[in-house]
DNA sequence: CATGAATGAGGATTCATTCAT
DNA sequence: AATGAATGAATCCTCATTCAT
């Protein structure tokens, strides 16, 4: 019946904009002083209806982070893909180059994943859903380390620990991000965002090209 | 008079007391689910003097903010010195090296340092104070930039950019620490948090060295 | 028609699966904290299903005391019945123990006579309910006047009230069970319920018995 | 000082407002009907102030009780002392008016007494203060176990197990208050409360004297 | 008849902040 | 200066009831 299609298809709309109104207010407001109340006020939604569809204020963050997390790693999987035949280093940048388009294209979900460390929000997510994020938020970096290795073996770069080099990778990359986040910060450094980013993308690069790099 | 004196010095040690209250409530359970009310306890005075001393919660954590900066800046720009007759890259590691330990000795001031991005914090500390802290934290980088320029000056490094060098070092120093910061996130990635820091300053090190780093 | 028939009886059964799901949460965890939902689930129909049936929660509870109360009544009558060729006190001895046995059955009904007294109950129920509930807890004491009188009529009892006595009578075997109902209480003093039950009928019908027991 | 016995006084004032506050509300409305705002306005102090001299609305409900028990406990041994001269039987009738005047002049007690039986009550309540009400629940019985023991050794009383005995003159009492606390239930009954109740007492000890009585 | 999604008025509790003493 | 009692707005969450399909 179309009728039940349709009734499937207006409750994934409302789910979505649930979804949508919590992540512009958590990011306008932070998480703490973002209310269930103005949520639902967004959505356009009654209040009972955000917990019809969530189970707590923690849980439409976790599913806002899982949901990101998810959207990440496809590109980062399809930005891989695109750049297979490319020498590693090529793929490296490929990697970088999409990390950094979607943090640009959405930069609300830096704040979360890292509000996400935080120990009451463990207590208020259903166990499994956390460990999904979890998960999701390793998958990334297994990427990266796939294509590092890849560069060593083919002799590309030079580091005998590829694991240890893409964290190093990832995590310098993810003090870019962190670092220009902020407004007031990126006035204060003078220093324009990308060109920050690229810069440290290719001196890590030729960081880990010669010898002896990670030790 | 010697009254006077003993008073001064009273009001100072009940300060620090509140403070030092607010330091460990706050890294305990996170400043929003600390309560001025268990700060006051834990410093032995009343509500009332909490906020004799500090106008208001987000304050206190400024104050705390502002504190923490500035020992560490102290303390880089101890390290910078004890450096001074080494070359600009041994400089750069011993600065590199200063930060780890700060952090590793108070790993608390991380979050904190990131937390202050937070919209409502803004509002809620006297725009001096909050000056005065980005001040601060602009410092640390101020310290790099110097060390990188005579890196440049002397010949050691290749960049034509020292601001967006240092920042770039920083940034991904930055990265590190966040990273292993949480304990889960530690585990799962399996690698050592030193080892991975040592690794990075390594790293961008040796890509500062050559030609064409930061283009 | 068999279809009208098999529907009368459908919706029969489903009523009945109704209340046996209320009686089961109502009694578990108490009317205020079971819930329409949970009544709903358990009865294996839908919310909206439940307010088919009943007019709202406290009509569910209203009906759940009525048939409580009538099915009470038939077992008092039919104990009545049983001892119409014994003596008055051997009747009211039959009388009391069915009373027992029933609560004994079904223990919950009691905090739930109970629960009745209270205000807003009257108001989210059906005068007519109501009224009828009031009824039939007022046909067990009806009862228990008549043994009493025709006791009085042979001379075993020596009550100049009837009335009074019944009450009297009724009164104290509902104390009993109500003290005995909570666990704790139970524990606490120390004797078995059913001893006390029957020691409180022996007592009372030898109180009864005697010239001046009811001036 | 003169100020802080005031402020004392205030305190304990307060302290009786807000609980003589809960004490109407809970009794007019039924205690999961009545609100702490409705507590608070009532006793004219903020919500807020509520919380601040009991953690919970159940605390609340606790010391109404525990107080009104020590009240009851203190009226009854009182009673008993008064009439320590007059014959165990007459004792016990002592015992029994003090009862009934206790619960003539607060009609209120009893329904909460019966409150305290559900199961959310103990979760949310001290261990401490639940145990308290407990205890004094018990010396009313108490008392009335050393009445009928002297009874019994005086030859006034003929029952072998003087515990059981009070119990059941205890359970009596208690089940003519709860009959006649419902004014329809009452209207419906068509006996006098007190008529009622010292027909009970007679006609039990009555039952009490003869031989045989609670075997 | 039956459904179950949506509602929204409450409810208990917390806590930063004030202020009279 | 120091106190700590009082405040009350704010917050998350619940759940009986309705109603379009």
């Amino acid at each position: 019946m179309t009728t039940r299609a349709r009734r499937e298809r207006e409750k994934r709309e409302r789910r979505r904009s649930i979804l949508q109104a919590a992540r512009e207010l958590f990011f306008e407001n932070g998480f703490h002083h973002a209310t269930v109340d103005s949520v639902a006020e967004r959505a356009e939604v009654s209040k009972g209806t955000v917990y019809l569809y969530f189970v707590s204020k923690e849980t439409l963050l976790a599913h806002l982070l899982l949901e990101g997390l998810e959207a990440l790693v496809a590109e980062l999987a399809s930005a891989c893909a695109e750049a297979a035949a490319l020498s590693a280093d090529q793929q490296l940048r490929h990697l970088a180059r999409a990390y950094f388009d979607f943090f640009d294209r959405d930069p609300q979900y830096f704040p979360f994943l890292m509000a996400m460390d935080r120990g009451k929000f463990q207590e208020s997510v259903p166990a499994e859903l956390y460990e999904e994020i979890l998960q999701s938020s390793l998958e990334g970096l297994t990427l990266a380390v796939g294509v590092v290795r890849r560069g060593v073996d083919d002799g590309v770069f030079a580091c005998p620990d590829p694991e240890k080099a893409a964290c190093m990778f990832w995590a310098a990359l993810n003090g870019v991000l962190q670092l220009m986040e902020h407004p007031l910060r990126r006035e204060m450094v003078g220093v324009d965002k990308k060109a920050l980013y690229e810069s440290s993308v290719d001196t890590l690069i030729k960081g880990l090209e010669g010898p002896h790099a990670d030790g």
